[in-house]
DNA sequence: GATTGCTATGAAACCGGTTCCAGTCTATTT
DNA sequence: AAATAGACTGGAACCGGTTTCATAGCAATC
């Protein structure tokens, strides 16, 4: 039913999509090359027949048809972006920033997702390839240094969130080392001392990363770091959850937590909660990322922001420079400190 | 610098994109039509014929070029996806579940952000049209069910969390009303009376039918809605937040909340630990969608889930049927509670 | 054995743009 | 005034597929 109504009504409005490049060279008494060239700047034009031209437009309310002029160009203003659905709402952030930078670009952007899936993430970026997009944006994710490499020869290319060697200039993450750093300093400037850290994703450079600005704070304050306050978790709330209790379970002792993100704190917080433990009072928690929820954990999560949306931002207005052959002068994206009230600061 | 290179090694690598429909002609030795008949089987080839098309294309590593084909087919196997970044996680989450249903079928979703604005929206679907997307699924969003009526008569359409009056067949949402009271009910169970609910945005058929809901389950339970337990908000944690200190205020006492989401629940919970008044134990509260988040709450929050995950998926299922002009079963998306620990049951 | 009816296939038209190329028309140079 | 350069413009080729149409080949029918 629904299929025969919506079948009729499309053929009822067929003159919708009938407007061709033809009907306005018509219409407008020129050559069809000159609304082309009208279109497009390609070429001086008549004021009298730009003009012309311009009018049949409105009047006939062209549009052009994108696979024609895709094929005659070569080009599909379109842009590929690899996104990693599954995971934090971090890498939806750095999506949702893309999308704004790719504003009054012309530019559309065509998603697929890698899922964090090697095999997945090699298929997603064949099918924008066949898709003909005029660049590739890819966020995150699992696929080899080696590949990327192979696909920047093909085709335009930004990495968003991940450092690639040999990619440096098409490359833009925050500095994930001093995420870990900011984290752990704030704590020891609130005098704690017995810092526990709950690992991201084994493997992970971000979470190796986070991790080596914790050690290196820690090394710093002229301590020494103690194998039994790391947990090898995985991102989630779970982990966090995990986390707390394997501390406790050992006998452990700690007076603050780094969580590798914010997602493992709220797991954190609960095992705490749970076992009657106050947070900051009895234990501190700081997180990384700040999620929106962040603002809102009892207590306020004091966490390390990092600034994914305006790297999305960053990432597809670079993307567009690249392919206009322009400079692109990366912004500073710097993470800070976002203080709330899970941390407690000794007096004595 | 990057530039350069990056253009360089490109036209280097022309060849790749060089293979036409042609190339495997002459190589099989047979008409671009035979090879075209065999790629989309529209016709019965020859076996021989067949496999020396199946082998020229591998030997050549063949692509079809997408614009080609979607001039000479006027279908672009791509699908245009409307969505609401703005807002609750509830809406990516259903984008997820699109991109899954569409996994395997051969059509690639693209992307355009309405953010809540009419205008705005009302240009992305515009956008994906000059696309010529073959399908259209909106989700959520602020554009007018008359604009909805219109665009269905372009082209395939798909409504997904919201009901369009006359487009009953293409939408799919889940019972908002029947999460509204399903929420009220369980702290009805509990042997809750004195019950404030938080609202949602203004005009949002989503939270108008929470509402509706709620009252509902008041009602049958023979009580009478009070206004003063009513707080505008915005589906926001900082409305969580107002609500509860408007509440406690003006002195108004109840033992229950229901927020309009998780998000407001969890405002609402850090407003209760700002006045020390604890969840349960003085006050229990139960949110909707059940995100992420909502199982780390201290306490976790028991809220109503709503598969909107799975609205994904039944959305962009049911629009590919759509397009085939086939039949769609719509799978029951029944919102289902789930019971954590804010909320405390009576037992006198 | 001639006619009929299918099946398989190639040639050519077509989809709707962009762009090369050649030609017309002015304006400028000599 | 003739030659030349430049600015515009139209015609036609081209991008790479799909699909119509005509035909060749072959089996079945009378």
């Amino acid at each position: 039913m629904i299929n025969r109504e919506t079948h009729q009504s499309r053929s009822a409005e067929t003159v919708r999509d009938g407007v061709t490049i033809d009907d306005i060279a018509k219409r407008a008494n020129v050559s069809k090359s000159t609304v082309s060239r009208v279109l497009n700047g390609t070429a001086v034009v008549n004021e009298q027949k730009r003009s012309a031209v311009h009018q049949a437009i409105a009047e006939l309310d062209y549009k052009p048809n994108v696979f024609a002029q895709g094929l005659a160009s070569g080009k599909s203003m379109t842009l590929g972006i690899l996104t990693q659905n599954i995971g934090s709402p971090f890498y939806d952030t750095i999506a949702q920033g893309a999308i704004e930078g790719l504003a009054g670009s012309g530019y559309t952007p065509i998603f697929v997702d890698g899922r964090w899936e090697h095999a997945r993430e090699a298929a997603a970026i064949e099918t924008l390839i066949s898709r003909k997009v005029d660049g590739l944006l890819v966020v995150g994710g699992d696929i080899d240094a080696s590949e990327l490499q192979s696909y920047k020869t093909q085709l335009p290319l930004i990495v968003a969130a991940r450092d690639i060697e040999g990619l440096e200039e098409q490359c833009v993450s925050v500095n994930n080392k001093q995420i870990g750093y900011l984290a752990t300093k704030h704590l020891l400037e609130q005098r704690h001392t017995r810092i526990a850290f709950i690992h991201g994703i084994e493997g992970h450079p971000d979470a190796q990363n986070r991790f080596v600005g914790h050690l290196e704070a820690i090394q710093e304050a002229g301590l020494n770091l103690s194998d039994e306050l790391v947990y090898q978790g995985d991102f989630s709330g779970h982990a966090g959850l995990m986390a707390i209790n394997y501390f406790l379970d050992q006998g452990i002792c700690f007076s603050a937590i780094v969580a590798a993100n914010d997602m493992v704190a709220f797991g954190a917080r609960l095992a705490l909660y749970r076992r009657g433990i106050r947070v900051p009072d009895d234990v501190s928690i700081i997180g990384c990322d700040d999620q929106a929820e962040a603002a809102f954990m009892t207590p306020p999560l004091t966490t390390v922001r990092q600034p994914s949306y305006e790297m999305g931002v960053a990432a597809s207005k670079a993307l567009i420079a690249l392919i206009g052959k322009k400079n692109y002068e990366w912004p500073a994206l710097n993470p800070e400190l976002q203080i709330r009230e899970s941390v407690k600061r000794f007096t004595s």
